[in-house]
DNA sequence: CGTTATTTGTGCGTATGTATT
DNA sequence: AAATACATACGCACAAATAAC
């Protein structure tokens, strides 16, 4: 319905924007105060509230810190506490020494849970199951859903379809065509009983205790595009993660 | 104003508060709408922008999600106890809401494995076991082991003594004492099941499947400093992660 | 040592726009 | 078409922490 014609975007935004990348390049390495509110305001033609939504949403990312008569700094990932490594480039070259094979191809479905999640209107998804195999061992059943408009961009790909093999990833085939880029992805980890399905897939017992996955990636207007639920066998896949300063 | 409290804390905190805590509970699973902006304006006799900023604090953890002309609704994540443990800022607040309970003090031990993992040449290590507890609910059991020339800095802490009870984290107890900074933190994460000890600690039955994290810190001379071996129990607890672009 | 200016934090009020029902 | 509910954005006042004088 509505058309890419929405060039404008909440001034706050264009602030965070803006903040972001000059830290990104490094203007506020060292200490440097990152520019007042006031400072802000002026530049932008905006009011100090609008400033202080900016500062909020980097607040929340964790990318600056702020102190009250001092002033804003870009949080220094070296002096204190740690910092993630993994990031989704990690989640894409998962692909890399294994295999995804397709159990179900992609295809229309209602999944009231699945719609719920990704906060769809309708209750119609696309949903696709796949395994992935390292040197002949399965050791993940996934499921993932896709809304309507993401799913069409790969609803012929033939690595997609039924009994397909092939190493790629499903946010790799996507990435190309979508729009606006995958900007975040968010897991949450847990433990659950293999279903029925999941044992065979992956060749163990039903009720078997296994690593759950859920991620869910959005772009960057916070749009969601994809829900992935993983189930990984224990005994052959630990999830590793690296905080670094 | 009021000068008598002390320990008074901003409104939109202690609304927030208590929106996390209803969410937990229950309160508005399964789609259930959560109270308008104007309702809970009335309810806590504060203005409607203090209130956003409230629901502006939940929707970055992610409890939440809010629809235009529709309403506030929980984020479905079976209402487990959710926490972001990727960023640094999560590991210290974990502290804000949960309590330590120590079940075993700080004390030198033998054990060859803790000490291998830390590639210490002795098996000497000094350990200390305890739990954390959030809304009376135990949900995980720790175990850590130091080298001893960590471990002496914090040997006559009052917060790692037999039955002590704080709100502390042990990396917060060390990180002042620490001649070389903590630099990274290697985690992974996988399920195991529940030993007798564990068992009992977080009250479930001895075998079940638990989240278990552990953790290697080093400093920036990539000295190991502590090793933490944490079960989780996966029913009130869910590892949750961000990754960003 | 206070005093003052600066800077962020909290909280209120208003107005207007947009999406949903 | 109207009412509801959230989103953006402006304004103001005062508090609290910090730094400089």
């Amino acid at each position: 319905m509505t058309a890419a014609e929405r060039p404008s975007q909440p001034v706050y935004r264009t602030v965070a924007n803006k903040l972001r990348s000059d830290i990104a390049a490094g203007t506020y390495k060292n200490g440097v105060r990152l520019p007042t509110e006031s400072e802000l305001a002026s530049e932008f033609g905006a009011s100090r509230q609008t400033i202080r939504r900016a500062f909020h949403d980097l607040v929340s990312e964790g990318i600056v810190h702020r102190v009250p008569g001092r002033g804003t700094f870009a949080t220094e990932h070296n002096s204190r506490y740690l910092r993630q490594l993994g990031s989704i480039e990690d989640l894409m070259n998962l692909s890399t020494d294994t295999t995804m094979d397709i159990v179900s191809p992609l295809r229309r479905q209602v999944n009231i849970e699945a719609a719920s999640r990704l906060r769809l209107d309708t209750d119609v998804v696309y949903g696709v199951t796949f395994r992935r195999v390292h040197d002949s061992v399965p050791f993940v059943h996934t499921r993932v859903f896709l809304p309507e408009a993401v799913a069409r961009h790969v609803l012929d790909s033939p690595e997609l379809m039924e009994g397909a093999s092939s190493t790629s990833t499903l946010i790799g085939l996507l990435e190309p065509h979508l729009d606006a880029p995958i900007a975040r992805a968010d897991q949450s980890i847990t433990v659950a009983p293999a279903t029925a399905e999941v044992a065979e897939v992956v060749n163990c017992d039903t009720g078997h205790a296994m690593l759950r996955v859920d991620r869910l990636y959005s772009n960057d207007r916070d749009e969601l595009c994809e829900l992935a639920l993983s189930y990984f066998l224990p005994e052959h896949y630990t999830y590793r993660i690296t905080l670094r300063r």
